[in-house]
DNA sequence: TCAATAGTGTCTGTTAGACATTATGGA
DNA sequence: TCCATAATGTCTAACAGACACTATTGA
């Protein structure tokens, strides 16, 4: 039976840290999934670039400070905003913080871009280098938007209020990385009840115009069934 | 056209706060899922019950801390640690810390419980008073173990290294809060080549023996089907 | 007219859940 | 013997994916 030592002392933690709060803003472009990111503010580093972050302000929560940070680096308020995490390993953060805490926010598509040579948005899978704290939490914020789009409204955060079923089925595509089937997915669509159409329709370009729908959730019918043993590899 | 401020500034995050790690250990007892807590170390509040916490130390990373938090107080190492989040909102923290991160760690079922009276596992459901922050963390804690159960080998986690088809599947209705239909469960199971069989049996008490199972998952056949619209409430 | 996209009906193989049955131990 | 639990086979309804077809616009 090896050793136990008594509880932690009930001090308060003394030893205080630099703490970061970073946000990793999405939106499709296309068909590709984009992240904004700004030029660095060091003079000396200029030609770097970074996510958004700050330190907390005042009295702010950290909650606050990342929509804060998201706000001002997107120029308006984005459609969600939600933790990913904490990020407390020794990788180079661009403000030296020990520990950063990771946001991601979600902008709709077609949302006004922010303007000026300091602020772009990225092809996620074409991204220029990044100090490893922030590239680990892009990472980060990424996977946790693939693992949560069946928990919460994820992929309506990244359309605009109304949006036709072909891009709704788009935004699927683009985080799940994978097509999907038209008719299964309208299918699984109408009996979730998730979305209810209006009377417009939109004219892109050649075909038959498409219905607007949307999101407007009614009470789940029925409940969840089997026990899924996929992801559990290693 | 909204105004923009300019990016926010690159300087080190110069105001510093005090940061806890916190540690939800959870273990199987019976039917019921157990958490451990500890007895406050602080002299003027002895009775109150508080999660497993400290800040980190020198130059431990916070998973570091994690792993020595939960070790510490279970007397052991548990079977798996994973982050839960950053908690930094006004919520009251036993240490008064300014940001919290929880952590989760997962100790098998009928591993050797820590001993003394200032040490104590308690159904989930059946909770003293705790301070409001660390409240928080252990519902966070209890969510994102369900969210991740068909995510990573939580269950098995939960177990000894060899268990019988039964223990497993309490341990997922435990988790899952619901009942499953045991021959959908074990067809499941099969079709996954999670586990496989030992030529052990365990007799217990009355019935017919169970065949012993270890968690041995193999390379995966067939990619997912189809996309879930559940848990998009509103 | 053709091309392109929207939207839907039908068929089929797979799977979840219900039910029943057999297997194997202890009391 | 009876009872309790393990393990499995069969049936059915639900569902995912394939395919085909109709509908409606612009070029």
């Amino acid at each position: 039976m090896p050793e136990r030592p008594p509880p932690a002392a009930n001090r308060p933690p003394t030893r205080r840290i630099s703490l970061s709060v970073d946000v990793v803003l999405l939106t499709p472009h296309g068909r590709r999934l984009t992240t904004l990111l700004q030029r660095s503010a060091d003079p000396r580093a200029r030609e770097r670039w970074e996510l958004a972050w700050d330190a907390p302000h005042g009295e702010e929560t950290i909650d606050d400070a990342a929509a804060r940070v998201a706000r001002t680096a997107l120029g308006a308020a984005p459609a969600l905003v939600e933790q990913v995490g904490a990020f407390g390993d020794r990788r180079r953060h661009p403000g030296g913080a020990d520990v950063s805490i990771a946001y991601l926010a979600l902008v709709p598509a077609g949302a006004p871009a922010p303007v000026g040579g300091d602020t772009a948005w990225f092809p996620v899978e074409e991204l220029p280098a990044l100090a490893p704290r922030q590239r680990e939490m892009l990472d980060g914020a990424l996977a946790a938007v693939r693992a949560r789009l069946d928990q919460a409204p994820i992929a309506f955060r990244l359309l605009p209020p109304t949006f036709t079923l072909t891009q709704l089925q788009e935004v699927y595509e683009l985080l799940l990385g994978r097509r999907l089937h038209k008719a299964s997915f309208r299918r699984a669509l109408q009996a979730a009840w998730l979305v209810e159409p209006t009377d417009e329709w939109r004219s892109e370009g050649r075909g038959r115009p498409a219905q607007l729908f949307r999101y407007a959730p009614r009470r789940r019918r029925g409940g969840r069934r089997g026990v899924r043993f996929d992801g559990l590899g290693g």
